[in-house]
DNA sequence: TTAATAGTTCGATGTGCATCGAAGCATAAC
DNA sequence: GTTATGCTTCGATGCACATCGAACTATTAA
């Protein structure tokens, strides 16, 4: 008995729902209220659609006083929703008009790693240092690459023996190159935050970097400046 | 602009609509009237749901005399029903009851190479032969392995080369381990036909071996015989 | 030609469900 | 205590759309 997709893909068929979820590849925890709002409807339409979400164990919610926090339940659930960015982006009429959020287009959070046009230029700077193999869908660190990112301070043997991949590629919506997702593209996301390069915006899965932040982002991973922001 | 996932998980999320597609995945092309069958339904609302899922870019069609045959667009969607269906198993209570067709969990097609029980073994067994190297989503043969499959007459170089992975691993939804997709997957399914070992059911995804058959994949393949059917 | 089959278009029907107002309950602030 | 905020339940409304019968076009068979 083959499992009913037409469920699940019914909860993300809902334009509210599906705003949602999109607000939750964020990889931060929202509440109802700010989804709600991200979704432009009503706290007793969002309290319904999010019952459903959560029934189908799309997101899980924590309580937390009288605010109810809200993400998704895994990686399973961003990847697919990643895939379903990237069928759509394609069938598209290449998004025609429309000036498309630059700062989304420029760094965004995909689930726990860097996306956008600066996480392809990341990745394709760690593949022309030799740094990183390009092995198609997954990738391999180089012993150039392990040294570099050991003298950062990753535990690069902890990452290895982990069961999730370290350097996994990620198809990119909007760019439609590969980025660097996986455990490594988790550190190097998290990383940034810790150094205060950048910091999440409060409404998107944007990243503002500082002017300075991106310098310091730039000679870290070896980026040439050739881009224009 | 974001793009909007919700419209094509709304395709999918219809019943109907996805018996089409999970039909589909068998990478057979279907006419409408099959496709009517399949779901249910009468071909008028089948043609209705057919121009939506053409208009969608998740199917193309092909017209041939008064027959019109369908077929998924391209790996992106097979890719991604795939993911779907794990997902959905995941978050099923199990399945729980239900006897499930023997035939599709032992053997069946995704979309265009060999899932099921005994894709999971020849994964297993090319590992413990040491022919593939598993690395998480992306697997690599090792020389034994490109020795072996030459002498079965591919030619590995070209498939290197190729852009499409070689070796890909994809997640079983009713095993929950890795399979063999990428090209060489595809290789192995299209050697099995050619070789008549076995064939594909008419109206399913299943794949029909024959007792002579299934011993010389496991042979060829160098599976241990400890399966019970 | 006539008859059969494959697929489509149109119109009518019915239903599932998203939406919000109003009221209710819980927690936090004052 | 009282008031404010976050979230939920209930009920009413309205719309989108899946469904099928009937009639129509196109291709193949006889």
């Amino acid at each position: 008995m083959e499992p009913n997709i037409s469920l699940v893909a019914g909860l993300i068929a809902d334009p509210a729902r599906s705003k949602m979820l999109m607000a939750l590849m964020g990889g931060k925890a929202l509440t109802a209220t700010e989804l709600s709002i991200e979704a432009e409807i009503t706290a007793q339409t969002a309290s319904s659609h999010l019952g459903k979400l959560v029934d189908g164990e799309l997101l899980q919610v924590r309580k937390q006083g009288r605010h109810k926090y809200f993400q998704l339940k895994g990686q399973h659930i961003a990847v697919m929703l990643e895939q379903l960015l990237v069928i759509t982006s394609l069938s598209k009429p290449q998004t025609a008009t429309g000036p498309s959020d630059p700062r989304l287009q420029f760094a965004r959070v995909c689930y726990d790693h860097l996306a956008g046009e600066l996480g392809v230029k990341l990745y394709d700077a760690l593949v022309s240092e030799d740094m990183l193999q390009d092995m198609g869908e997954q990738s391999v660190l180089t012993e150039k690459g392990k040294k570099h990112f050991t003298s950062l301070g990753v535990d690069v043997a902890a990452l290895e023996k982990a069961k999730r991949p370290m350097c996994k590629s990620c198809l990119d919506w909007s760019e439609r190159r590969n980025h660097l997702a996986g455990s490594l593209g988790k550190w190097i996301l998290d990383f940034t935050f810790e150094k205060k390069w950048a910091e999440r915006d409060l409404d998107s899965r944007a990243i503002a970097f500082s002017a300075k932040g991106l310098k310091s982002f730039r000679e870290t991973f070896l980026i040439n400046p050739d881009v224009q922001n």
